[in-house]
DNA sequence: AAGTATCTCAACCGCGCTCAT
DNA sequence: AATGAGCGCGGTTGAGATACT
């Protein structure tokens, strides 16, 4: 009887007796035929079972219990970005790391992306931020307590920087309506989206023109809001697009308390001036755990 | 110190593809 | 050509660890 058959199976976690069986298999007959292992009955797991507990513990030169890198996190997100959820395709490009370590890095870092996005202020500090909204949708409060700072930023990002910087106020941004920013479906591709969707126009006539709109995205996404923001906002929207630029991962609070001497790479070597001279560097000295803490109050005013 | 929230990781499940029969 | 087994992949879940209040 078919159920007899499926009793025999174990499932759960690996005891070490059963991972030396299977590496005693694989160094026999290499990384294959994982349904003799159990038709053998050298173990009662299935064959699916088998590989996977190879593939993703067992496998030589497997970078277990190590923290993605900085510069992994940068291949993933651009590597997602260009391929989308092939996390074993991009696993290839990330040696030591299987599908499954990616899967679970980016599952990780859109859950915490999601909940700043979602999670309504839960002090007076975070209420000075709290997005006032006129529409029937209802709106996520911003509030993050990490950022990390990739090294590895990219001429995209500075450019971006150089971009917002010579924004005039008062300009005119058009953005991704909001109510497609707290779909779950859409919100899962925030970033990407707004990386990949936005175009970033720097050239040296908008640098200069203050009535041109700096950041312009597709027709599609340019229908419904025109939002007004300071020069100080365009900053932060600016590096909020920035592929590189991760706010979400956790970065050593005792390395931001001196921010000054962190290496930050290309998009902080040349930081627009607001952060330079303004009360954004300063802010981001003494208060490091609080992302949109830094925003001005007036970017969120027309959301 | 205790309770709660969040994160990380390992493992399972279902689907689809490939290949042998 | 049809079928079924084996396999690979992506999505999801749950347990334990850790951080926070």
């Amino acid at each position: 009887m078919a159920g007899n058959r499926e009793e025999g199976i174990r499932k759960g976690p690996w005891k070490a007796e059963e991972d030396e069986v299977l590496i005693n298999h694989v160094k026999k007959y290499g990384p294959r035929d994982w349904s003799s292992i159990r038709s053998k009955g050298l173990l009662q797991r299935t064959g699916k079972s088998c590989r996977l507990r190879w593939v993703n513990k067992l496998r030589p030169n497997l970078k277990n219990g190590c923290k993605f890198s900085l510069e992994e996190e940068r291949v993933v997100i651009e590597l997602q970005a260009q391929f989308g959820n092939k996390w074993a395709r991009i696993a290839t490009y990330l040696p030591g790391r299987t599908d499954n370590d990616v899967k679970n890095f980016w599952s990780s870092r859109q859950k915490r992306l999601a909940r700043i996005l979602q999670s309504p202020p839960t002090s007076s500090k975070s209420q000075k931020n709290k997005v006032e909204v006129s529409s029937d949708h209802e709106v996520p409060s911003f509030e993050a307590r990490n950022i990390s700072l990739s090294s590895e930023g990219e001429s995209s990002s500075t450019a971006l920087q150089s971009s917002s910087s010579g924004i005039q106020n008062s300009e005119t941004i058009k953005m991704l309506p909001l109510p497609d920013l707290v779909n779950p479906s859409k919100l899962f591709n925030f970033d990407q989206d707004l990386t990949h969707q936005a175009e970033f126009n720097t050239t040296e006539n908008n640098l200069c023109n203050g009535s041109q709109p700096l950041i312009t995205f597709p027709p599609a996404l340019q229908a419904q809001s025109d939002l007004t923001f300071s020069s100080e906002s365009r900053d932060h929207l600016a590096r909020f697009s920035d592929p590189y630029f991760d706010m979400l991962s956790s970065v050593d609070s005792s390395k931001l308390g001196n921010v000054a001497d962190l290496d930050f790479g290309p998009p902080f070597l040349e930081p627009p001036e607001t952060i330079r001279t303004g009360v954004v560097r300063e802010k981001f000295d003494s208060e490091p755990d609080c992302f949109f803490d830094d925003f001005p109050i007036d970017m969120f005013d027309h959301i």
